[in-house]
DNA sequence: TTGTAATGAGATATTTTAGTCCCATATAAT
DNA sequence: ATTATATGGGACTAAAATATCTCATTACAA
């Protein structure tokens, strides 16, 4: 449904709106392994979140990264949009035919118009300040299951 | 949204549920240059939907493919199914946290639950019979989509 | 001022998805 | 029988997404 990196970049969002009062900086490698992350991976989608204006950086010994504004003020749909993953949920036809629009609809057109409406105004409707109880649920059971993992291996 | 693989199987389902009327075999590489779709790639993608009992194929002179049963009896969702890209939305979870589920949920589970809720019985509700008018729509556009195409090249 | 711990940025590797190629097999027509 | 035209299926290639590696840069701290 959502791209990889998307997810990753929401779930990091996540933590430090819960971890982050007032510019307090976060070191990436503590989000990556809290999250079971790939740290490399992660820090790159932090940098461009960071260019889009959603979070905010500084590199030394006590640097890391923050919320650049209000998690009151950051959507879903922003990061989505910051990581570019929302054309899906925007124009795209749902059976990828280049040239369907209101005019030419192809047989699903108008139902998944609907649908992408909904689902666009969930996201855009969560901010990272919703359900910020069940943030400690995700990094628990994050935790847990890379846990588990690296156990196996 | 789907795979590339789900959206052609979808289009091509749409198009032999418009030109077989019974048992009429219709040959792959015609779908595929109609719908600009490329040959090798349907042919697998068919064979796929054969191997579930969506469609049925003869090889012969004037052989080719056609529908298994009547289009009112195959949904959308069925040939998602099929090609197997539909666990996006029955139990995967937004944020793709590994053990997100009713007990522990994420901050998106439910409202995400609700959304997909909706997905599924939209695309079960649509059979290969709706909105057969809009499928010549969709050629029509195809070709001329793919001619333009051509034409840059 | 030197060392340390963080991000920035670009190159490279791996995995998955998309797309192609080749040859065997089936069936209808000549 | 032989040929033509289709699918079946496995091997291969290409592109995109995901993940890692290396080194430079920044700023704090001893």
């Amino acid at each position: 449904m959502l791209s990889l990196t998307c997810a990753y970049g929401i779930q990091a969002s996540l933590y430090l709106a819960r971890e982050v009062k007032t510019s307090t900086f976060v070191p990436t490698h503590r989000i990556a392994s809290e999250l079971g992350v790939p740290y490399h991976f992660l820090k790159k989608i932090l940098q461009r979140l960071s260019e889009h204006g959603i979070t905010r950086s500084v590199r030394s010994t006590k640097g890391g990264i923050t919320l650049a504004k209000s998690a009151d003020d950051i959507s879903i749909w922003d990061i989505m949009t910051a990581l570019g993953d929302v054309s899906r949920f925007e124009t795209e036809c749902l059976l990828k035919l280049p040239e369907c629009d209101a005019n030419h609809p192809c047989v699903m057109h108008s139902s998944w118009a609907i649908q992408k409406r909904q689902f666009q105004s969930m996201l855009k409707s969560h901010s990272l300040n919703d359900g910020t109880e069940t943030v400690g649920n995700m990094i628990a059971l994050a935790k847990k299951h890379h846990q588990a993992e690296t156990a196996v291996s």
